[in-house]
DNA sequence: GCTCAAACATAACGCAGAGTTATGAATCAC
DNA sequence: GTGATTCATAACTCTGCGTTATGTTTGAGC
């Protein structure tokens, strides 16, 4: 709506310190005629000349002189701007917020943070611990860039499906789980299945993990008696360690706790494991600090999470 | 050159204020599509998006914060540029140099300019006394923007003729150039003519002036006898009273000085009358001030220079 | 859980505006 | 006067930015 367009700053600036219109095309890149048509048109829509032709060459008017004065403030403005964004497109700027679940704060994250920290000094970085749900919840509600989750298979409540096309995840490494069960505990030499532990105690944790352990249970053909409720690898271990149940733990949990002598920890057959991803909106692809954080998280060095302790 | 461009600010700015596309193209009057599809545009010329979908709505991304915040500094430095514009178009500001020959410096000029200070209180006003010559050269070199000048018929170095469609030129009046002799001269009752002066001494002063006396004379048949020279009519007239020759004195040049007694004016057969002309630019014409000046000048009210003293 | 309204995306299209080249006219320097 | 420089005008092309029409997704309310 403005009459004003930055082409017409761009040029009645250029011919300001050019002082002929031939001078200001060669300088912008224009033709000569673009230069003089453009002008006109300038003045006709402003109801003003911006120049009057001096001899063989030509000066600004008043209004020519207010503009080629404004022209300087908004061309470093958007010198300012253009920048600033240069500088998001090369990650020396911006922000990456990510959302993990408890288990990666002291394995995944702290590894993905210290790589884009490496790289990336100027792009700021901030974490949040939260369940899957709530990370997913933080991505769309734009609090968070970058959500580290798991998922179990065939989880009918998993929080990823209901967002089919929103999401784009990236698989990051196959999470193990085990059962911990007290190492006093008789084991003949035989393959473990869960069927072994239908009589036993469990300790479980947070809802989407007990999910999977009331699912993988069910197919086993039992229901598990759920004794003690705890999130805390260390508290689970400790009670495994007295003889107080058994328990389902990744091995991602395992991999930051020392693991009391009086717990073992076994392999069980027909015992899904659950996948890590990085997890970002699907619109935020192009978004410069949320490409890099997902690319650095798939290049993540994950052995010491996936082979055996 | 700039992947920038004002649409893409303001649109920025609307949708950080309205947090919907929808929203954003109703408060710019533009549909919803042709916002979605400049965002999309201005994405890609960017290299990253600078919105993101959120649900139903949408919200910036940092590069979209970039816009909005630089867009704010943009848009007020086009609306002073707008304003400061219109204030020339309003005849709210402003600036009329006016360069204008002696004689009129205290009849023309002093009424020109207190018409344009009275209705125009923002115009800035200044003059310099000059010859028509010079001040058609101010003109060109954009060092006045209106010129009050003189102009004698058939003057074969007429200053004005020299820029034949350069100049837009606005006839004044009529300035009506007379004789001053000695009162005590004798003089019959038949017509004056030009020739009766052929033996007398003359006063005369500039160069143009003299060129109007010349040509004159020389059409009478005689050379005239130039015994003084001065261009200042209350000396010329001193001169003229104490019986040392006869000048041509133009109505206006009389009008601001006391004529002695001892001096009588004449009207003489064959001295043609110059005319003054308001002069500016034609190439700045449509330049507000200088066309109110203009406007201002022939709307002058010239009775007491035209009319007999 | 279904339906409806609101919001964004995509497609197809029309038009204006801004650039181009070619050419003419005026000015200034030598 | 002559040639170089500069601006203006004409005629044309084409990109880009709007439009309308339509589809898809989301979220709220019954």
């Amino acid at each position: 709506m403005s009459e004003i367009d930055l082409t017409t700053l761009r040029i009645v600036r250029a011919v300001a310190d050019e002082k002929t219109l031939s001078g200001a095309a060669a300088l912008l890149g224009y033709s000569q005629p673009a230069v003089s048509q453009h002008l006109s048109r300038a003045s006709a829509r402003l109801g003003q000349p911006l120049v009057i032709r001096a001899g063989r060459t030509v000066r600004l008017t008043e209004a020519g002189a207010v503009l080629a004065r404004h022209a300087v403030t908004v061309q470093s403005a958007l010198d300012a701007a253009n920048g600033e964004i240069s500088e998001l497109g090369g990650l020396r700027s911006g922000a990456v917020r990510v959302a993990a679940f408890p288990t990666a704060s002291a394995t995944v994250v702290p590894r993905l943070l210290g790589a884009m920290a490496a790289r990336y000094p100027g792009v700021r970085l901030s974490y949040v611990e939260v369940e899957p749900p709530e990370a997913l919840d933080l991505l769309r509600n734009g609090r968070a860039d970058l959500a580290i989750t798991f998922r179990y298979p065939d989880d009918w409540s998993d929080p990823h499906a209901r967002y089919p096309d929103e999401l784009t995840m990236a698989p990051l490494f196959d999470d193990e789980v085990l059962i911990a069960e007290p190492a006093a505990e008789d084991r003949d030499g035989s393959r473990t299945t869960l069927q072994q532990y239908s009589s036993s105690e469990w300790i479980a944790g947070c809802p989407q993990c007990r999910g999977n352990l009331l699912q993988a249970c069910q197919t086993a053909g039992f229901q598990p008696r759920i004794a003690h409720e705890t999130d805390n690898a260390a508290a689970v271990l400790g009670l495994v360690a007295n003889g107080l149940g058994v328990a389902q733990l990744p091995r991602l949990a395992l991999s930051s706790v020392t693991v009391p002598e009086e717990v073992r920890l076994v392999r069980v057959a027909g015992m899904p494991s659950r996948t890590v991803h990085a997890v970002a909106l699907s619109a935020a692809r192009g978004v410069p600090a949320v490409d890099a954080a997902l690319l650095a998280a798939v290049e993540l060095d994950v052995g010491d999470w996936t082979s055996p302790a």
